[in-house]
DNA sequence: TTCCGACAGTGGGGTCGCAAT
DNA sequence: ATTGCGACCCCACTATCGGAA
């Protein structure tokens, strides 16, 4: 089962919110103290995630829980990085955060509305008493305090759900909805990667700010968002600007190579969060900009994460509370057109 | 006929493991 | 020893196609 996403939080009776754990999704299957521990497209995680499966052989019952493997902070918060990087470095506090069950002692509980099973489900996880194996709690009604909370603490995001709806096993259902704490920024298109495939022109965009010290940085590229007459504009916008050279002082990695351009066009694009080497997570291409110049273009947001200065973050605050203006909508579906 | 959901394909940031260099 | 590639994880988005309305 898996949440559909929309664009602003909700409140309305009878659904549930939770918060939006960022981590990998996990399937655990318990039987007599056997412990299958596995992802989306039913890949064994019992070797990566050892604690969380001796954690899970306690159970004092068979069960198929729902939940998802992150490496917990001390505010409370998941960190994804952390959490890809566990191999190597194991010392984050590794948790299973369960959410939903599917079958308890052999009986199937996939028809049981979701209040219901979280009851049973909440008994089974204070049961085991395990410092590693959560249970995600949940406020009822209205998502407008734990949206706030979610925004506040830098969090991926909440998960609204409806009350009394039934497990939709490896759907995509309407009955549990995602809302993500959405980033913008501005960047100045430095180049562009080849196209892979199907794809005509232009495979992403090479993106960049000006640092404090003036010098151009790389934070990422971005392919999503652009479609066949986007990509094709941009394209012509770019070729009179094409040069030789990277415009970035230092070399940087990408897949596919980089055919350069003056870094002069400015675009506004989204993203979920900054990763700890300053660079963009999920970017989405939203347009470009005419009314800024390149040269005034700096990184504007900078959720908490390691890297982040508490200048950038700083100069954040106003303008996103300006253009983010809370607001309760009915259930739109993810785009309008 | 139109609309919608599922699916494949493209794009992103990561890590890991293996093969080629 | 380094680099490149594919397969995974997280994901968003576009284009297409077939069936439901």
């Amino acid at each position: 089962m898996m949440a559909t996403l929309v664009d602003a939080p909700f409140s309305r009776e009878g659904w549930i919110f939770e918060t939006k754990w960022d981590g990998y999704r996990a399937i655990a299957d318990v039987r007599n103290g056997n412990v299958e521990l596995y992802s989306r497209n039913h890949l064994s995680f019992n070797k990566d995630y050892a604690p969380v499966v001796s954690a899970l052989e306690k159970l004092q019952h068979d069960a198929v829980l729902d939940g998802e493997i992150v490496i917990l902070k001390k505010d409370g918060s998941s960190d994804f990085q952390s959490l890809q990087n566990y191999k190597n470095d194991p010392s984050g506090h590794l948790v299973y955060i369960v959410f939903d069950m599917l079958e308890l002692d052999g009986e199937d509980l996939k028809a049981m509305p979701l209040l219901q099973r979280k009851e049973l489900l909440k008994t089974v996880v204070k049961q085991l008493k395990h410092k590693d194996i959560l249970y995600s709690e949940h406020v009822p009604d209205n998502s407008e305090t734990l949206y706030k909370q979610a925004k506040e603490k830098g969090w991926e995001g909440i998960i609204a759900k409806e009350g009394d709806s039934l497990y939709a096993e490896g759907k995509r259902s309407m009955a549990w909805l995602k809302i993500k704490i959405i980033d913008e920024q501005e960047a100045i298109i430095c180049g562009y990667t080849d196209p892979k495939g199907s794809r005509k022109k232009i495979g992403s965009l090479v993106l960049g700010v000006y640092d404090d010290d003036k010098q151009l940085r790389y934070v990422g590229n971005c392919g999503g968002g652009l479609n066949g007459t986007l990509i094709s504009e941009l394209y012509e916008k770019m070729q009179p600007l094409r040069q030789k050279t990277s415009p970035f002082d230092k070399k940087i990695r990408t897949n596919t190579p980089v055919t350069w351009v003056k870094p002069q066009l400015v675009c506004q694009v989204k993203f979920s969060s900054w990763t700890s080497d300053r660079q963009l997570r999920q970017p989405v291409f939203l347009g470009l900009r005419k009314d800024k110049p390149a040269k005034e273009v700096h990184q504007e947001t900078a959720k908490p994460t390691k890297m982040a200065t508490k200048k950038a973050a700083a100069s954040a605050a106003p303008a996103k509370a300006t253009r983010e203006k809370e607001r309760v909508v009915t259930l739109n579906s993810k785009k309008s057109h």
